[in-house]
DNA sequence: CTGTATCCAAAATGATACTG
DNA sequence: CAGTATCATTTTGGATACAG
């Protein structure tokens, strides 16, 4: 007898891709990279907010899995370009969808927050 | 001139649908709920590993956030039911769609863990 | 069975100064 | 321009004991 579909058992594929979301700037990295081949200040300059340790280690990550290629040119003053490796690019794919989602779905993201919003000041009101 | 598509703002909704990405069990709380109404225990057997803190302060946080609904029952021994709102199974969509791809493609997340574990040795090796 | 409160450990992120 | 190293901080997660 099988177990039911919705048992998330430790090693099922559904966890494992949460490796990509888990980093906070992962998937975003990956993200704009799918526009195409970018330096670093460029990525740098995609993410506001991110911090250069950040989007170092990030880069250093998804080199390691293999999902982005890393190209020097040796000039001064130095020129590094990153790319998306093929393995890359299939990972964008779910990512897109996700994004395109929730660019369609703003009105939804609105909602949530608010409800967050309304829930946090409720809860404050209770320590006055 | 407008910029460019691949900047991703402090506000945008790329970043804003992190939030129920950043938990390290929010969206596998949704997809679960998206097979059906779920009491606690069920929920827990569905997650093996998640301790009962983490349980409970992930269905506090998606109930604030509307995305699901509580209900009591009051009975010996006591009995509470967690359901999807309309506002959580819109969320559970592109979740879904995600959690699909990672089923159909698991070879993609064994190359990815595999390229991660050799570049890890890698590394050790140095220091040896 | 369900839920809360604490205390604690570990992980992730950020600011900054420095190097080639 | 690109990258490293370090330190401090914040966040997150988990174990446990207790309560309705």
């Amino acid at each position: 007898m099988a177990e039911p579909d919705f048992i998330l058992r430790e090693n099922c594929p559904q966890r494992r891709i949460h490796y990509i979301l888990n980093g906070k700037w992962t998937s975003m990295v990956l993200s704009v990279l799918s526009y195409g081949p970018m330096r670093t200040g460029q990525l740098e300059r995609a993410l506001p907010g991110i911090s250069k340790k950040m989007l170092t280690q990030t880069l250093r990550e998804v080199e390691n899995g293999g999902l982005v290629h890393r190209e020097v040119f040796h000039v001064v003053p130095p020129k590094v370009e990153y790319s998306l490796t093929p393995l890359g690019i299939r990972f964008v794919e779910p990512l897109s969808a996700l994004y395109d989602w929730a660019k369609d779905n703003a009105a939804a993201l609105d909602e949530l927050e608010d409800n967050l919003r309304r829930s946090a000041e409720a809860a404050s009101k209770q320590g006055e």
